[in-house]
DNA sequence: CGCGACGTTGATTTGCCTCAACGATTGTGG
DNA sequence: CCACAATCGTTGAGGCAAATCAACGTCGCG
């Protein structure tokens, strides 16, 4: 159950077997079904997630009511609003909506502070998440920037080859930021070589 | 010297004023002339750096040779690459040039350890500033994705309103993604009304 | 002064979007 | 279990926002 988790928390600092055994039993495993949306827009997200099992995906929905997805999660990710913290209870901006059955182990930010007093330590953990995190952001907005759409589509596929797999075309297009209509133009080209 | 660091960094977290001393100990000054290249593609970064005056800018280069600029630091911000750490001493992919003459107050990988080690509160200080950069990077990423070239530049010089006084145009389509040219022509028919 | 970097303006091109129509697939209620 | 709706991917025609290319005026600096 938690050998997942704990594994991918020692990636980065190395934990005594009773500090695991807190950090454990300060999450919640949920079982939550497909389509549920867990966070809408102006909510207060009051969850941080590791994907034990399962697919999600974070987005903003923009002026014309167009979808703009910021993130998949899936297996050994993360996933979470961002300014998710007990001083910082604004609104959130962003939608999180399961796309398959997921297994889902949870924080509230009551027991995220609470993890941090007992285990100082996960700061660390939880700080070099971040930064990962904002490298691969920064990287996609320099793709965003810098490519074409074949470019990303192709960086994409090779990037998270199972994602194309799990979830629809659309999503992707929605992700790259590229009309769905020009992803299916982007792949019979590519096919025809 | 020291007082604009500390209000920054006590905005998050609550020092002792011993815990300040160490803390502002283990930062160098340094006097940056304009114009200067601190890091190049390639390198390792060796600092990280608060701004206590000037500008600074950080940006990547694309395969056609065109930079795209990443961060404008100003006073009272932070600027670094990311993956700057000890333990992952990565070449850098990105340049950070003085745009003004600076004054920073730099820290080594080695110093910031020591800094977690001896002050670990501020793994926390920095848990948080990435948190905050992330946010806007994300925000950033959805505006450069769903919004015009108008609506970004008009949003840009909204939130910093002072940056396209003391940078040259060209940065700022550079950061907006957007060509040089058009971004003179946004503002001749916005002065037309 | 003279050179190079910068911003402007106009003509032309293009990558991608929008709109619309059409099969294929999924799922849902009777 | 079937019928019908809804969702999804594909394909084509046409349009537009922004890029590219090129020429020119201006400013700051060595």
């Amino acid at each position: 159950m938690y050998d997942h988790i704990n594994k991918n928390i020692s990636r980065y600092v190395t934990f005594y077997p009773e500090e695991l055994e807190i950090f454990d039993s300060l999450t919640a495993f949920e079982k939550v079904p497909k389509k549920t949306i867990m966070l809408h827009e102006g909510e207060t997200c009051n969850f941080e997630a590791y994907v034990v099992k399962g697919c999600l995906r974070k987005y903003y929905i923009d002026a014309n009511g167009f979808e703009v997805i910021l993130q998949f999660a899936i297996e050994d990710s993360w996933i979470g609003d961002i300014s998710f913290s007990i001083y910082e209870t604004k609104p959130s901006k962003v939608f999180i909506e399961t796309l398959e059955d997921c297994e889902l182990l949870v924080f509230s930010p009551e027991k995220k502070e609470e993890l941090y007093t007992k285990v100082p330590k996960t700061e660390r953990v939880f700080r070099i998440l971040m930064m990962r995190n904002l490298a691969v952001t920064q990287e996609r907005l320099f793709n965003t920037i810098s490519k074409t759409a074949t470019e990303k589509y192709l960086e994409f596929i090779a990037q998270y080859p199972t994602i194309p797999q799990r979830v629809a075309q659309h999503y992707i297009a929605s992700y790259l930021g590229i009309s769905p209509e020009f992803v299916s133009k982007i792949r019979t080209r590519l096919a025809k070589g």
